[in-house]
DNA sequence: ACCCAAATTGACAACGGTTCTCACTTTATT
DNA sequence: AATAAAGTGAGAACCGTTGTCAATTTGGGT
């Protein structure tokens, strides 16, 4: 563990929101820590691998990383205006997926799943 | 309607499974089409905005397209290994999706579900 | 059939997020 | 302190995609 995992860690810890590797490699900068983005990228996928963070991509194509409270599989209703994050757990589409799965034939399925809209208190700001 | 339009329309309608851009030039070239990559993607994005075709990405970071036969809305089964592709319509997520949306004030939710296996007949082959 | 404005095309440069390279530094172990 | 292994930084490279712009093609009016 260096200097440099530590504060990455330490930031996705205190941050609610999915943020891009850039978005954290400024904050980092921003609070005065040396660190290069291509340490970043390298500890965001290795945190991505062994689960201690989830990885969202929106529609652009960058990636987007989250310290999720729950270890357990869930799944992201987030704000698309202010990225606010609701994490849901729920069987109902398991299920779904895995009858789905069933009825075609399929095996080994794993499904992807996420909800985007815009939040109750980025509705009362209209 | 350009011929270069036209031979794309014409093979997406007899490509049964999802193809990138490039795979699609790639194979526009092989039959003897003249047609420049930029044109490809000029077209597979104007189809897109249409609903004429559906947009999938993958794990990496590249989009595939694809014509599909019912026009409603509707999910991918995909098999990771083949890619053939199975269209699902099913109530049960629009449903979650909606109930789980106003159960934490959230409006305007759209939902991005997709599901990826291995299809009956990748499994026989092992 | 001809004209012409508008739309489309092709070759290539540019872009943006990500990954690679490799010399150097830091860490952990003895 | 000595040493091997792991991590880091700077920048180049990568790759799918989008932009640029001159040249070509298209379709509607005549
Ligand atoms: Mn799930
Ligand atoms: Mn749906
Ligand atoms: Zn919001
Ligand atoms: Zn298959």
């Amino acid at each position: 563990m260096t200097r440099q995992r530590s504060a990455l860690t330490a930031l996705l810890e205190q941050t609610p929101d999915f943020r891009s590797a850039q978005q954290l490699h400024e904050m980092l900068r921003g609070q005065g820590e040396a660190i290069s983005l291509a340490t970043v990228y390298r500890a965001l996928q290795a945190m991505a691998e062994e689960g201690e963070v989830d990885v969202l991509r929106g529609s652009d194509s960058e990636l987007r990383y989250r310290r999720c409270r729950r270890g357990e599989h869930h799944h992201h209703l987030v704000c698309r205006s202010c990225g606010h994050t609701v994490e849901v757990t729920e069987t109902v589409v398991e299920r779904w997926a895995a009858r789905t799965a069933r009825e075609h034939g399929f095996a080994a399925v794993s499904h992807a799943v996420e909800l985007s809209g815009l939040c109750a208190s980025c509705l009362d700001k209209t």
